[in-house]
DNA sequence: ACCGGGTTCCACCTTGAGGGGGAAGGGGGC
DNA sequence: GCCCCCTTCCCCCTCAAGGTGGAACCCGGT
């Protein structure tokens, strides 16, 4: 069925990361890439110039998100089909993209193996969702939560880099001497860290953190690290 | 992490189409088929004698179906994880088996690459459905429908009731004393109570109770209590 | 009657966690 | 240069947390 090649449009504001992907889907013969776009305008108007078959769409991205460069392509009959791409497990960025037409949602940290896979069944007309979030659709399914309700954002715009590196490892369960061997700092670092990160999220110890963690979609249940 | 082979059960009443699969299966080293059974009542009654990790459940069968099977199995703590396979793309099987509990859903021409790493996926906790019932699944979700939901909490091993009600207000962050004002205990009590969770679960410290209850899904985000 | 497990609570002890306060280097903005 | 913020690390202090051991009660099975 699949004589043709797959022609895929990449599209992040990473250069980096969309050099990474080329490289990793240039390895394989079925699938080429064909174009690449910085933000969600410029991918909108390269779908209508260039034949792309399926679209590696980021979900953030400065000018115009993934998910309204969805809804836009999509609009156009016979347009490329879309596979959202994001770095985190967060449920309300992969219902509004599918809500928007895409066809899948996979984490950027998926296998090679799996994302060539998905590409594929994703030009096959069928739809592929990354396995920790499988789980929570079905866990939404099965229990159907009241949902279509609007999460709140991750507030944690007002931590550092080396706050939110603590935070996730605290989430993690690790102490505070294993987070200081682990970012090769002293033990007084990582309470100094730790400390305002109490602070500035108004919680009251580690436990409450690692709920907060899971809460706002920073870490998930299973995620690959 | 899966240093073990992952330890199968083969459920369907065909014999051939058994056989097919122990084939396919018995190729892979991480996977080894350690039970048969030709129908739900023989699956149930050897999943409480036979150590097994992963079921491949057929739906159609005498005597008693798949879902209810997987509804028998899934109620026992500590239980395998079931993952459906049927021969037609029959949402209402895979709805039905998906509420019973199972873990996936799979058509039985799936390739045996995929068929691997679904169960894989599914010992690993995630959950697979076939990429064509995840495209119905995600339309029905846009638009999202109403289901009577029977959702039953995982049970935890070995851990009595009481412990099981400490976890969870611990899993949500408060501390000792106010999960003894909730429970109307001296803090004590809750100690002993935290101090034996600790032990049988070997964790180190509350944090680590918190992600072990996300991990395990005994708590999920979002959920309004 | 006896035993075992669950639940409740106590006292005692040790340590990691968290808060307060300070200090020093580096880098970016003005 | 100066200031602000991030980052790093220190000391001191307090207390909740976790570990150990013991005890009492109830209930169900032997």
């Amino acid at each position: 069925m699949d004589d043709r090649v797959i022609r895929v449009m990449l599209v992040d504001d990473q250069e980096l990361l969309r050099a990474g992907f080329r490289m990793v889907l240039s390895a394989h013969p079925g699938i080429e890439v064909v174009a690449e776009a910085g933000n969600g305008v410029a991918a909108v108007e390269t779908v209508r110039t260039v034949a792309v078959d399926v679209v590696l769409m980021d979900v953030r991205m400065p000018v115009m998100d993934g998910v309204e460069a969805t809804r836009l392509i999509r609009s156009v009959a016979g347009g490329p089909r879309v596979l959202i791409l994001t770095t985190f497990d967060l449920d309300e960025y992969a219902f509004a993209a599918l809500k928007a037409g895409a066809s899948g949602f996979l984490l950027k940290d998926v296998p090679p193996a799996d994302l060539v896979s998905a590409i594929q069944s994703v030009h096959s007309g069928d739809a592929v969702v990354a396995p920790s979030t499988t789980r929570r659709l079905l866990e939404r399914f099965a229990v159907h939560l009241p949902s279509a309700g609007t999460a709140e954002p991750p507030v944690l715009s007002g931590l550092t880099a080396r706050e939110r590196e603590v935070l996730v490892l605290v989430a993690r369960g690790l102490s505070n001497m294993e987070i200081a061997g682990r970012l090769e700092l002293a033990e007084a670092t990582v309470k100094t860290h730790l400390g305002r990160i109490l602070a500035k999220l108004s919680l009251r110890d580690r436990a409450q953190v690692v709920v907060y963690a899971y809460e706002s979609g920073i870490v998930t249940p299973h995620s690959a690290d």
